[in-house]
DNA sequence: CTTAAATACAGAAAAATTTCTTTAATAAAA
DNA sequence: TTTTATTAAAGAAATTTTTCTGTATTTAAG
């Protein structure tokens, strides 16, 4: 699904953000390789099976910190390790789903964020019918309840699903509620202080370039 | 969720990709705008909602066709359509979806790409559990039941949420159906024919930007 | 041992995208 | 009516990202 629109906190990330969007792909066909018995990678290996520049995958990696041999490539277990130490998929991240409706049902269903690192506690909602029950075992909480909270959690994501004219609101409960970052897929500018780190995610983004495309390529 | 990480058939896009992405955002809100009453939207406005550069909303606007009004903006009515129009919304798309694993139950069960023309009318597994079963009333059927087809189908877009062991199999598979573009979530370079128009998303990579910021924001 | 081929890496060039600047138009205010 | 402020739009400039070149290294083949 989708893009980033806008971001917060962009001071200091040296490291380019399309590179940032491709290391977890590499590392995905990295560890099947692992788990293939390799040991060694190459640039252009990788660029042949996700067809890009062998350069631009040779820069991706160096952002790692990763160096590789000569004729040879990198070594996958250093690599594995280096690229889920830097993005961060193995620490463990609780979050807080707010918007429990069709887009944030999917979220917590697909449970395959869990082994990247950020993990799904509990949802939150108004709507009375959805509130005590559960999806895919995490539980949907009344929204109230968390409003007045004044403890702080030890939940750092917050993943808003809700429309766009509830968001804002939640935002503001969220940073509230101890905050570090917002994965927002509302469409909608939200207005957060400078530390919280914010992720604009369009669903319709990818969608739109699929359809575009087949109008505009069937006239042809 | 989300990205592009490549594409065939890029011949003739003269829109620029990132405008592509912004686009459906920007009917969104304006749909807003427009149940809320409004008939007339500006770039400052929109900008201002989405954060974004003033000067982009009208750089991007620009390619729908629609003519802005100076010290006015843009009449909502024909914005939405235009827009609707140019990104495919208001044309119906069919899609059939193989490997309905969490991310391919997952985009079932968001309806939400109903709204944009897309839907998804049946999904394929060579799991025995899931075979027969539906997905929020998309039926799953058996993968080898479809390898044979003679016939092409009506449907013009097939989804990819297999392992990526499987997704060059799959795609040459929906090629023969007759497919007319491909929406890839496997972490891996598809090879399909110019005329195929290829779409990857890369589900983790909007959760890789926030977790590399959060680890590198926590440092400073 | 020598040669050839494949690779990482750094830097330069090219391409794409965003941001800035200017101009003209026009609605609203004075 | 005149002035002011806001906007669209076109083009230029700046920035970002990708692609291209060249060099050194090293494994493998001859």
């Amino acid at each position: 699904m989708e893009t980033t629109l806008s971001s917060s906190a962009k001071q200091s990330v040296a490291v380019p953000e399309p590179t940032v969007r491709r290391l977890p792909t590499y590392l995905n066909i990295i560890k099947n390789l692992q788990q293939a018995e390799h040991t060694y990678v190459s640039a252009p290996t990788l660029a042949r099976i996700l067809r890009l520049d062998p350069t631009q995958v040779t820069k991706d990696l160096s952002y790692t910190g990763v160096i590789g041999k000569t004729r040879v490539g990198y070594q996958i277990s250093e690599l594995v390790e280096a690229l889920e130490d830097f993005l961060g998929f193995n620490r463990k991240h609780e979050a807080f789903l707010v918007g429990a409706g069709y887009l944030g049902s999917a979220l917590i269903q697909y449970q395959g964020f869990r082994e990247s690192g950020m993990r799904i506690v509990a949802a939150f909602d108004i709507d009375k019918n959805k509130i005590g029950t559960d999806i895919a075992g995490v539980p949907v909480f009344h929204l109230e309840k968390f409003r007045d909270l004044t403890e702080r959690l030890h939940i750092t994501i917050g993943i808003i699903t809700t429309p766009p004219s509830a968001a804002q609101n939640v935002a503001d409960l969220m940073i509230g509620w101890g905050i570090k970052a917002i994965w927002n897929f509302a469409p909608i500018g939200l207005k957060v202080p400078e530390h919280i780190i914010l992720q604009d995610t369009h669903i319709y983004a990818n969608l739109a370039v699929i359809l575009n495309k087949l109008d505009h390529t069937a006239l042809k």
